[in-house]
DNA sequence: GGCTAACGTTCTTTATATAGAACGTTCTAT
DNA sequence: ATAGAACGTTCTATATAAAGAACGTTAGCC
């Protein structure tokens, strides 16, 4: 997911609009955008303005990311997607993640600093996670919390999993 | 969801860059854009091209209607707002939020269905959470489960708290 | 045939989003 | 104290997105 292509949003939007059975025209007046703007959009050259998308999307009534968003799911190379969603302002630190795991996948994970420690909550599919040796295997729902000071693994099998994770961050002298 | 603000999204767009930690000269950098252009995305003025919105979302590794969607939705005005992550598609059904109380609020939740239970991961703050008469006090990176099948509150104090919840919803005709 | 209406396209003009330079400010270091 | 670097902001010039008019095409209809 590097590249902007303009060609397919200019795909998609043809073919919402031809499966509601509406003109070019029809659109782009209740939208309230030029049709002359709309055709060359459809044409993929253009590179629309975030008021020109929001009309079109509100009019097509589809989700804002749908007339972008490339069809499949960018993972990284080993599988394994990682999202920041926010990162705590207290000691000790707490970062928060969404994290995705490819079917078949197993991460091995560096020991994080002394006193380090995960928490994982699994939304779904299957996860077996945990310190080498003392892994868990966790269903839909399920939380574990384990020290992340020594190496840790992530794993799953046929279906791939999508979770949350906290990481808190052990305290400089503060080593137990 | 009718209207398109720019300031909502200045406001993410600067909330997710400070959460970060990164300066705005180095996300404009990064992204390629010019810095002007972000100074003015950020201030609210501006109808930004889909090109930089997409530039913008890829550097903050944010799905890309993050940017512009008012996910924060305000539940009530009692100083609780909530943001969902990601929907589980397993049995059981599995919600993720975000969520952030103003300080000084005490929250009642109703009972959901039966079986249904709650995970709490606590980012930033100090939170007591729990079933009515069976709270917990958390502090940042501590997680706590309970059932949600029963009444429960979010109480803060003088801080505001940031965490992240799972929601498991119990299965029809499973319930213990 | 000729007339009308709607379609999608391609012009021209205008508004404005973007890039880059210049600015004042706040640090740090010498 | 002075120089330097980085920050966020505000200029100015240019590229271009958007609007509206004009175009060729097709389809129906008297």
């Amino acid at each position: 997911m590097d590249q902007l292509s303009l060609s397919t949003l200019g795909q998609h939007l043809q073919s919402l609009r031809l499966a509601r059975g509406w003109s070019l025209s029809q659109l782009a007046h209740d939208a309230g955008i030029a049709k002359s703007n709309l055709c060359r959009l459809e044409q993929g050259n253009g590179n629309p303005t975030l008021d020109t998308i929001w009309r079109l999307a509100v009019q097509l009534n589809v989700p804002f990311g749908t007339l972008v968003a490339p069809i499949t799911v960018p993972l990284g190379e080993d599988g394994v997607q990682v999202r920041l969603i926010d990162q705590g302002k207290d000691t000790p630190q707490v970062d928060a993640y969404w994290m995705r795991c490819a079917p078949h996948t197993l991460r091995h994970a560096e020991p994080h600093s002394p006193g380090t420690r995960e928490s994982l909550m699994l939304i779904s599919g299957s996860l077996e996670a945990g310190p080498e040796g003392d892994t868990t295997q966790l269903r839909p729902g399920d939380t574990v919390t384990f020290a992340a000071d020594q190496p840790h693994l992530y794993c799953t099998q046929e279906a791939e999993a999508t979770l949350m994770m906290t990481i808190t961050y052990g305290i400089k002298g503060d080593t137990p």
